[in-house]
DNA sequence: CTGAAAGCGCTTACAG
DNA sequence: CTGAAAGCGCTTACAG
């Protein structure tokens, strides 16, 4: 009753282990077996139901068909629909994937690649966590494939997909700037992350092109209550705003609940973008304007990248480096000053 | 400069494979082997930086510290959550967690099945699919620790955690009956899922109990839009409804959606409770009570439950069976009838 | 056309 | 106290 092995099959038919597996990689033609074996073989294997260990696969050919896949919480929306997506493209090829969150622990995240490492995983995919920065870099020197998302570390030569962080948050500014806002504030996170860097950025240059002086809030994350308490302080103290941009999905939720405290409309008291769609935008009264990122399609393009990596493996090609646009889905919230 | 293997340490200092693995295995005293020559093995593996092949350990000792995780949607909220803790506990203990996405797809959940065994995973937890009955019971024969949770199937003798389902929408009932509430809907999935059974059950106990009569709608869940197509029609139909209660996290944002499209205000039109809480539900005017499940201790069961079974396999143990109970989150959109 | 054998990197029963 | 050797289940270069 135990699994039968490639042994097994072997000796049931009186032939060789060699030829048994020839037939099983499908290379019964290459190696000239005979149709009647061949199917004899395959008869046999659909018979007793024949699994491969892959582990003993995995330990002969040194690969594993299982990726890591690394970020800092999986049950953040945003992460949680890419793994999902990349699963999906994966589990289609033959791939699994290791989910690991690093929980903002930079201790945690090289342990977690570690045991990633030590699993032999065939590539990465990663957002990659702030000082890991090192680690990364050896692991690419290995001949490792690695795609990082999300963000890039522009001092990390690697491939990665990103998307077009500063155009998108341009976007959304000149959005506000041409439906007559002035007083634009721009709230994000204390932190050196690309993604975040040119958000900014985005805003800053639209700013200055249309001469208008900026108000940026970087909140230090601890908790949403703190957080909630440092938009208020920003919020009180910033009292002129007529439109704030959120540069991140759980940014723009402390935000909302910060307004719901505060007691200010949306719309009626403070135009609002956010950065990342989720379902409560569309919730609020009005709904709420969002820089949609194309999900799909970054996890399309990591995979498709990763690949093609791991066909050539040993090739030192160039870096495949992807900026996808994002769409503004403009809302009840950014509509035309009043 | 690729990795050091125990032959590389054994050979250096001229010892066998033998000790090298006793030591690095913390058998050392057990076997006897003298401390100063322990030393220079540690030192040798720091040095090194040897790391065992993880793949060679599990085909040796069948056992591969690997999970495996099935569920309908990781990127469903409450998947999510359960992930991330289960991870979360699971990597403190060696253990990394495979998961997969079976899509609502039987055959695909069939296939990923057949995939996490084809990968020697030392145990399994699931929200058993629907069709996969066979198959699981097939996996227990084999002695396998399998973990249910989110539903269980009577049929399928194994461990689970799930919540009190019945208790928590009987409560939620009773609290509506007891503000006042007298024409109480439900709304449901089409399934035969033991937890929207229950849930069912639940409501109609406590209905039944106070002598009213029941509507339940059973949503034929293909996508969002067909199902505020189905919802629309039902709280058209039964126009005199004062209260709802949503059976599952989505069917309530469906139902919330619909709401804003009829015009129906929350509490003033009609009362609603939804099961599952997520953000969202604060946001609404008036926020809208909610059964929260326990995700840590349903995590954390799950994971205990798992453990044991992992450390003492073979003994046939007889089954854990946990249920947890829920909370009722009093909110606005619940509070007594006008 | 087919097979014997080495080897991937470990663990462990057995021997001394 | 320590080691030689078998074996987990595969793949593949080599031989015939």
């Amino acid at each position: 009753m135990k699994k039968p092995s490639i042994k097994d099959i072997a000796s049931r038919l009186n032939i060789s282990i060699t030829t048994v597996s020839f037939v099983i990689n499908g290379k019964a033609k290459e190696k000239n077996i005979s149709e009647s074996l061949t199917k004899k073989v395959l008869d046999l294997v659909a018979e007793l139901n024949y699994q491969p260990n892959a582990l003993a696969k995995s330990l002969r050919t040194g690969k594993t068909q299982i990726l890591g896949f690394l970020v800092d919480d999986i049950s953040e929306p945003f992460f949680a629909a890419i793994a999902r997506h990349l699963d999906e493209i994966a589990s289609d090829l033959g791939y699994k994937i290791l989910f690991s969150s690093t929980r903002n622990n930079t201790q945690k995240a090289i342990e977690l690649l570690q045991i990633l490492k030590d699993r032999h995983v065939d590539g990465y995919i990663m957002a990659l966590p702030e000082g890991l920065e090192e680690e990364v870099k050896k692991l690419i020197k290995t001949e490792t494939p690695v795609v990082l998302f999300d963000r890039y570390v522009p001092d990390v030569k690697t491939d990665y997909v990103i998307i077009d962080n500063q155009e998108s948050v341009y976007q959304a500014t000149k959005h506000l700037i041409d439906n007559g806002y002035k007083k634009i504030g721009f709230v994000t996170l204390e932190t050196s992350q690309s993604q975040m860097i040119d958000r900014l950025s985005g805003y800053q240059v639209a700013m200055a092109e249309a001469g208008l002086s900026t108000s940026v809030k970087e909140v230090d994350y601890k908790n949403g209550a703190d957080s909630i308490a440092q938009m208020t302080t920003y919020f009180k103290t910033e009292r002129k705003l007529d439109a704030v941009i959120f540069a991140a999905n759980y940014i723009c939720m402390d935000g909302l609940r910060t307004f719901k405290k505060m007691g200010i409309k949306i719309h009626q008291d403070i135009a609002v973008v956010s950065f990342d769609d989720f379902e409560l935008l569309e919730f609020c009264d009005p709904p709420v304007t969002a820089i949609v990122q194309p999900l799909n399609a970054i996890a399309d393009n990591v995979m498709k990248i990763l690949l093609s990596r791991l066909n050539k493996a040993g090739q030192a090609t160039g870096n495949t480096q992807v900026k996808l646009p994002a769409h503004l889905k403009i809302r009840g919230s950014s509509l035309k000053k009043i």
